[in-house]
DNA sequence: CGTAAATATCTTGACGTCAAGATAATTAAT
DNA sequence: ATTAATTATCTTGACGTCAAGATATTTACG
């Protein structure tokens, strides 16, 4: 009877007629979503970095040589607004973690390029996360994550096409 | 191939000493965790709440007559701060959802209770919102749902004691 | 009792995000 | 070529959240 469990039964108790195994399902996995960031937010933090700036270095980072994008290419990656993408940047800059460089290709736009520092943050600090990554799922056998992968991708397909 | 599959793809090639095998697991909680939330805000809104708003009133609803509960209380319920529980409760009082009324048993605290038309406006709420998730989990078979739910059981069980 | 420790809630200041609108450069159409 | 439509990015103002600290009340202890 974990947190889920209470919720479904309060509901249950005070309004029978709503279907609620959609809200059992759904509520599961935000709350571990947020769970887990928060206990990644731990590993960034070490290393001078939260959510919205990690995610960006990690885009400019594996997206390989010469370790620059667009700021459109940037806000297509990560599911941002353009203003919220505008800040991070900054924040970045400010850092001394990216550089926004001319685009010669679009007078209207330009790069974001990772800086020697900003690589050599991002490739210290994606180390550290992809271990804090491993014991977060390491109560999981190895068919179990399997099985959660599958279904977790067909369950964001559903999404996508209704 | 997918948004999770390409970034999988993208790190192996560019730093393939990494074990992105937890990364795409948890990304796609969180993405999916995204998505699915940003879907039920459209809901909502439609009855002027946001996720902060429907997640207090709906906390007070199902927990039944007469439908009060300490801050502490919803402080539990929600996972926020007790500033963030302040804020949520300045707002629902002025929009006339909830209102404060003394803790008889403890001077140093009151209760938050929902009014007569906070009690409508999330009664009608959750009915639409179950709507809203019946649909977003429909893309999925029965078995697939209940295999699911167990699965992501186990994980946030897992990351509780490790 | 009377003082200290614990508890409940609120306040403050900073941050990340978003929606809507502004600016500037490119592309398309006449 | 000129003008119109589109695209890329930035600006502004509002909102929700958090961490840290302030205030007031209750409980525990000597």
């Amino acid at each position: 009877m974990d947190h889920i469990d209470k919720i479904v039964a309060q509901w249950h108790k005070e309004r029978d007629d709503l279907n609620v195994a959609p809200m059992a399902l759904i509520g599961r996995v935000k709350r571990l979503s947020l769970h887990l960031t928060r206990e990644m937010e731990k590993t960034w933090a070490d290393y001078g970095l939260n959510a919205a700036s990690f995610d960006v270095l990690a885009t400019l980072r594996r997206s390989g040589p010469p370790f620059s994008l667009s700021p459109g290419d940037l806000i297509a990656s990560t599911m941002v607004t353009s203003g919220t993408m505008t800040n991070r940047i900054d924040q970045l800059a400010k850092a001394g973690h990216v550089e926004r460089v001319q685009n010669p290709k679009d007078g209207r736009g330009f790069l974001v390029a990772l800086t020697d520092e900003g690589y050599r943050v991002i490739d210290e600090a994606v180390t550290a996360h992809v271990t804090t990554q491993e014991k977060l799922v390491s109560g999981m056998s190895k068919s179990e994550k399997a099985q959660l992968e599958t279904l977790l991708r067909t369950f964001q397909n559903g999404l996508e096409e209704p």
